[in-house]
DNA sequence: TGATCTCCTATACATATGTTCAACAACGAG
DNA sequence: CTCGTTGTTGAACATATGTATAGGAGATCA
């Protein structure tokens, strides 16, 4: 006698794979509409399953947009640790910020729908306090490196907060409209205010 | 005969007056939940008024966002406009910056919102790149009246694009957590940086 | 005073939304 | 093969949402 001939109605996998999923679909649906694409029915559509799942996987909407900013930076930092600790030149030190996979164009809706949420939603708040601090730490320690390299001596503390928050604004205006500052001009920018705040290299 | 004693069952005013009101309103809202709260019931709940008159109005809720744009870019040139044009001192030019009305707190959500529709709404598209020109301008010729006071010279051009795009950056950290980073310290560095992107002051 | 113009309200309607829940079915244990 | 666990579905539900529209009412002018 033959087995079943039909195929299996849905796919049954592990719950942590099948989380996964769900986030890789949000993060996909935020990036492409902002947080009014991140609706039950988009989300499940995206991800291929019924809308049953949101709830059982993560108990509301809410609970699973918490779990995308952690998924988020954490890959941001995972990124960051994947590259070169001493970078041997300013446009290394900027390329291993702008070079991040998340600092492109298409997660705009995706940062901006997240930074609106942190303010409103404390579990996202502790999320972002945790993540930016280490996020900082690892930039202030490459400009460290390299200032060290280069016998400079700075307060990579501050500068790594200039840096970010240059990098965040030049990255945002060159996402809301290219035409008006393109990427390549906004490194450029980047680096020439950065070799000002370090200073000149010494003899 | 007395007059009829009842009050009016409503206010009836001047079109551009009721229009002027529901993009206040609508502000309120932006600011209060971002673009998720920006919902016709809730305009008009804050409006005063019955849910008819967005569309009576406006045409549609998305004509109206445009219009809120334009007014509060327009509020921002008007605001800049205000302020003495030669900054004396590079804590008078980032006050001028720093110190508009919509770069509180309070108005996080709104350019959050908005940014994020720019990207998305053609009408949105044109009326930023409009308003971001002519805001970049105004501070560029800031920042060469405050470079001719002092004898500097510099690619005001630039200057401004850096400076922008750094108080961006800066505000929307110090925004999301203050613990993070204050508006003091955000404006210190934003001074320490201008500083040195301008150079010393020669003589 | 009364005619008229629109401004305004309130309801209707179709669709969208987040969550719940009962039943189904895939998969592993025995 | 049989059974139990539990991941999964799909429909039900109450509410929210944007827009259309019919009718009411304030203001203005004669």
């Amino acid at each position: 006698m033959a087995k079943k001939a039909s195929s299996p109605k849905f796919e049954r996998i592990a719950p942590d794979e099948r989380r996964a999923r769900l986030i890789e679909a949000s993060i996909a649906c935020l990036a492409k509409g902002g947080i009014q694409a991140f609706t039950v029915d988009n989300i499940c559509r995206e991800a291929g399953t019924s809308r049953g799942l949101i709830t059982h996987h993560f108990g509301s909407k809410n609970a699973l947009l918490a779990e995308i900013y952690a998924t988020i930076y954490g890959r941001v930092l995972e990124n960051l640790d994947r590259i070169d600790q001493t970078p041997e030149s300013l446009d290394d030190l900027i390329e291993m910020i702008f070079g991040d996979t998340f600092l492109s164009r298409d997660y705009l809706n995706v940062w901006l729908a997240l930074w609106g949420e942190i303010v409103v939603n404390p579990a996202l708040q502790i999320e972002h306090r945790k993540n930016y601090a280490l996020y900082r730490d690892r930039i202030a320690r490459a400009i460290s490196a390299y200032a060290r390299g280069k016998g400079i001596t700075v307060d990579s503390h501050d500068a790594a907060t200039i840096l970010i928050s240059l990098v965040d604004g030049l990255w945002l205006e060159q996402c809301i409209d290219q035409s008006v500052l393109s990427l390549v001009r906004a490194k450029d920018l980047c680096r020439r205010t950065l070799a000002a705040v370090l200073g000149p290299t010494p003899r």
